[in-house]
Order: structure tokens, then C-alpha cells, then sequence
DNA sequence: GACGAATGCAACAGAAATTGTTACGAGAAG
DNA sequence: CTTCTCGTAACAATTTCTGTTGCATTCGTC
């Protein structure tokens, strides 16, 4: 697969599901559609379902489906639920240099994490069911 | 480093040569302060003067400067340089499956393109040297 | 012209993140 | 009880990124 792959892996899902949210989905068919593995899917789809956005079943007639009506799953949720966070960086373990460039530092990281703001914003503001008529 | 670390060295470096755009930079002054390597300093602000944003000068008293007024560098110059498109995915080798698979991926293709589109316009806003006062 | 200091660049090693795969357990329907 | 599914762990394989070394080139200075 390619970069973006578990974003990009969601939202193809996630749009698919929307089009007939009825239809129970195993992570073998979603796998073979997406051109990859159902241990894959699953590892994704497993983030969906944590955040509310997918219920899954076990047993024979199990699979996936959607835990919401699709025009109430924007991307957002779905980028939020992924714990992506593209732009801003993760600050975790910062050894801090002199005060100056400590001060710089956080300026940086406070631009990045508007953006990041921003971002989100901007994805609220689409649901997986627009994205087939985009 | 952590994660984006190129757009986090590129705009520390920045922000901290728009207050004293005069002064001249080397490599490893630059790599001190970042906690990083005078190599990887000069692959990443090699992009940015591929892109018009600093110029260098090889030599005794050579190193790195602005090639611009910091106020007319934006985050979407910086971005765009170095060529990072967090959101859009490269679909460069698409092995196209059916038709209507084809057709649910363009759309979620071009939904991402769209939202990276409205992240540079985002950081369009916002110039290096305001960084400093943010 | 020789020397030192700096970038430019290629090649490689190392680390880290991501993805693909196999295996096995648990639950639910038939 | 058999079959089908998810859930999860463990590992291999791949990719991406960073760090490092080495050397050529260029420019200022002696």
C-alpha cells in the first residue's frame, strides 16, 4: 500500500458502508476490496469501533457495520479516531536547550498546533456520506 | 527527532533567522541549535532554497541566509517546499480494480486533495516572522 | 598558490514506523 | 459440534526517515 494508507483505508470503507449502512460487512470482503488484509482492516476498523463510529460482531452472520447514520460521521471523527495528527508534533519528551531557543521551540509548536486545529475544523465539515458526491 | 521533524527544523530555523535576517548561518551553528546533524540541516534548507526561500554560499565566509523579506515567507511556502502533502495520498501506481471501486477511490482521493488544498490556504496566513509573536 | 572553512552530494548504516502474515483464542449462528 | 467471524499477539518484511562518513568543490585568507 502507499502513504496515507490508514486514512485513506477508512474513509474508502467508511464511504462504501455509507452507501447501503444495512449491509453487514466482513473484514475479508473489506480487505479484498481495499486490495490488502483483514488483519489490517480489522487493526483500523478497531479504532473506528473504540471511537463509536463502527460496531463489529462476532460469529457466523458477524462483520462490521456502521454504528451511526452516515451523514453524522464526519471526517473529522474519522481523523480523530486514527489519532493521526499530521501536522503537529508530538512534545512528549523535550530536553530543553537554552531558554531562547526553548521559548522558539514553543512558538513553533504553538503555530503547529493551531493548524492542526484548523484542520480538524475544516474536516468537521464533511460527512463520509458526501464524499461520493463530491 | 521525533515526527516532522522537517517542518519543525525548517520553521525553527526560520524564525529564528527572521530576527537578524543580516546575520549568516552555517550548517553546524544551525544543527547545534536544532540538536541535529549539519548534513541533515543542509538537505532540508537545500529544498527551501530550491524553492527561492534562503540562499547559500559556499566558502570561507559562507553558510545560510533569508532570500527573502521574512514577512513574505508564509508556512505554505515552507510547506510546499519541502514537498510534505500530509494529507493527499501519491497515487502514482494505482492498479485500478473495478470500475466502481475506481470510481468510490477517486472520490475519496479528491476529497483529501481538497482538504490539503484548504491547508495551504490556511498557512498561506501566517509568515515566518510571525511566529515569534504568536 | 597553499590552506582552512564552508556547502553539495553520494553512499551507507541505523533506527523507527508501518504493513503484511501467521497463529490461536473466543463468541455466535446453524 | 462445526463453521464462521472478530480480537489479539507475535513475528517478518517493507518502507521511511535520520544519522554518519567521506570526498569534491568553492571561496576567503594567508
Amino acid at each position: 500500500m502507499k502513504r496515507n494508507s490508514r486514512l485513506s483505508l477508512a474513509l474508502h470503507t467508511l464511504s462504501h458502508m455509507a452507501s447501503d449502512p444495512s449491509r453487514m460487512r466482513t473484514s475479508t470482503d473489506i480487505a479484498d476490496h481495499a486490495g490488502t488484509n483483514p488483519v489490517v482492516v480489522r487493526r483500523v476498523l478497531g479504532r473506528l469501533r473504540e471511537a463509536g463510529l463502527l460496531s463489529s460482531e462476532k460469529g457466523h452472520a458477524g462483520g462490521w457495520c456502521l454504528a451511526r447514520l452516515p451523514e453524522e460521521i464526519t471526517l473529522a471523527d474519522v481523523y480523530l479516531a486514527l489519532d493521526e495528527r499530521m501536522i503537529a508534533t508530538d512534545h512528549s519528551n523535550d530536553a530543553p536547550t537554552c531558554s531562547v531557543e526553548h521559548a522558539l521551540h514553543n512558538r513553533v509548536t504553538t503555530v503547529l498546533e493551531e493548524v492542526e486545529q484548523t484542520l480538524v475544523q475544516k474536516l468537521r465539515e464533511t460527512s463520509i456520506s458526501a464524499i461520493r458526491t463530491s
